[in-house]
DNA sequence: AATATGAATTTAAACGTTTAAATTAAAAAT
DNA sequence: ATTTTTAATTTAAACGTTTAAATTCATATT
């Protein structure tokens, strides 16, 4: 079913359909009726195709995922989809699979440039109409997406290149967090940081640094150790931390996997939470649901990340945005049960 | 940068490019080589849109999924999208955000099946080559896609209507995981079943109590309880059976959510698994990797069924399938240490 | 009565491809 | 030397829209 059909079929020219159907242009009330009836019968449906060639706008978005089953990347997607839903637009989807060639080839991702102008390549002869790329953010990535003249947005990793970015606050939200622990009386802390490499790591632990210093505590070398991000090494971390004579009244956990893994370190030792060890997180994975008590951790923006992404790129698309903008959204945080009140510090 | 611009640089016709781009025609090789030197020098991309809109043939895959925040739901669409990719089509994704609405409305989903008519309107105008309906299977679904003219396809949940379908083998894998149980000596069992009504939860069920009527086994009807699928009323479910004074000695949770709540209630009544009791899950989902000991659980064929979605798919649009096909996948058995051996009654 | 106005509609070109059919040029067969 | 065959290339229509410009026709203005 076409224009040009239901043309025929209303005694009209085509262009009046078109009309009707845009209401670009006067068209008497009765035609109207009479083109909108026939289009109601017929179910016609308007060849998007043909009208992105025509008008040389696509409504596309295209969406570069370095790995969809990582599980932040879904709510991202959620966000950037309900967007471009509410907006008309569509969503094209590329899926890295990064991961799963970093386990196939030991870190030794070669292709993965290659894989990412292969992906753009398509989605440019799709005509897209912008691209959003979702990466993880333990690398620092740099111009990713190179001399593409569309407008494009990073959400989540860290760029340097040109193009908008939406980002989650590291260094401010375990800031605030150790702020907290300070304020119910804290001042022995052990910290288990992520991947020494990793950027949200230095920034997670920088914020960590800036509370301890503004409020005058020292943190004893001893007291910090750093994991890969994963369960076990928290846990082996954590069971050092844990097992010298005078250990800290609370350990800040980078992520809550391996604050799992000072919880289970802890019950080995025979310690409770909170009353013995304070600990806190950061993810607020599903996990937090089995954790008994429930821990103290850090929600981030995800979804929110998805939408700022999708309405950074589409002022960028449709002209009305400023050069590159550069988003940092706070972060939630998330109270559990797994930090002690030594003192009431609070004032107010 | 167009066909026409890269003809007239070549000083050749459109026709003769398209033939050296598609490599359908004869062309010297002189032409050739001017010509693809040409294209590459200027990093010329064919226009999809166009293509497709002479073609009448769009290369695009749209694929609707209820939430891809569920996790499984990412595996999946990793599959389909791997598969796409290497057969040279892209997908365009919908997602019905079905759970969130769930939960806003309660359970009050009104335009669930108009949100789904919406989504398959923007793909059947997008030109879309065919469909895949990801659902959750909860319910059963009766032609959420009608009077489409294109194929379809529905991965993971079920529906009596046309269209082929790919899922897993609920009652066949519990029945295996029963069986395993029985081999390894136990006569007395308790089960936690998922939500009454859901379609998977019966025939996991289903499998189980076909596994003990071969075995001659009988099922007591208080050891059997209903779970809503989650942590919660597992654990509940299970402190009540694992309460009584002669309790079974192994336990079948019809999901890992459930068997951690039998964890949890058997580490508070002071059992220890699988001592005391031995449990088993379904899902092989993330919590997994926190039990100890590890639960046995089933790992469903998440990635596979997408392979095989988008595989089925395009055997329907090149016209080289016969009629609908329904494939169940098997599920593969993950061993863990939850189970105890009692007897060992297997042969050889 | 002639002209101007304005609303409703149509015409036709354009978007960037593909491809059947036509044309041209060269080589082969008579 | 003419005709036939074959290879290489071009022409032009087609896909389904949008839209500037042109046309038609009724009504209002002079």
């Amino acid at each position: 079913m076409t224009l040009k059909e239901i043309a025929s079929m209303a005694g009209v020219s085509v262009a009046t359909v078109s009309y009707v159907l845009n209401n670009t242009a006067q068209v008497s009330e009765e035609t109207r009726k009479r083109v909108e009836k026939i289009i109601k019968e017929t179910g016609y449906r308007s060849n998007i195709l043909a009208k992105s060639l025509r008008k040389n706008e696509s409504f596309l978005i295209g969406v570069i995922v370095e790995d969809i089953t990582v599980w932040h990347t879904a709510y991202i997607i959620d966000g950037i989809n309900e967007i471009a839903e509410a907006r008309g637009y569509n969503t094209i989807l590329n899926n890295l699979r990064l991961l799963s060639k970093i386990e196939s080839q030991f870190e030794h991702i070669s292709n993965y440039q290659e894989d990412i102008d292969k992906a753009v390549d398509v989605m440019i002869g799709m005509q897209v109409d912008g691209i959003i790329y979702v990466g993880m953010h333990d690398r620092k990535i740099n111009h990713v997406l190179h001399d593409i003249k569309k407008p494009v947005v990073y959400c989540y990793c860290y760029t340097d290149g040109e193009g908008s970015s939406v980002r989650y606050s590291n260094e401010k939200t375990v800031y605030q967090m150790t702020q907290m622990l300070i304020n119910n009386g804290h001042k022995e802390f052990g910290v288990i940081n992520g991947l020494k490499e990793s950027e949200p790591a230095a920034l997670r632990f920088k914020g960590f640094q800036r509370a301890l210093k503004e409020a005058g505590i020292e943190l004893k070398p001893e007291n910090v150790a750093c994991g890969n991000w994963k369960y076990r090494e928290g846990k082996e971390a954590a069971a050092k931390l844990l097992g010298k004579k005078d250990f800290p009244t609370a350990i800040v956990a980078m992520n809550d996997d391996m604050a799992v893994g000072v919880y289970d370190a802890a019950k080995e030792l025979g310690l409770k939470i909170p009353d013995d060890i304070s600990v806190t997180g950061f993810d607020n994975a599903d996990i937090v649901h089995y954790m008994t008590p429930r821990v103290t951790t850090v929600e981030r923006p995800l979804q929110e990340m998805g939408y700022r992404s999708m309405e950074l790129l589409l002022e960028s698309i449709h002209g009305t945005s400023v050069g590159d903008v550069n988003i940092t959204l706070p972060c939630a945080l998330i109270g559990g049960e797994s930090v002690k009140k030594l003192v009431t510090t609070e004032e107010l």
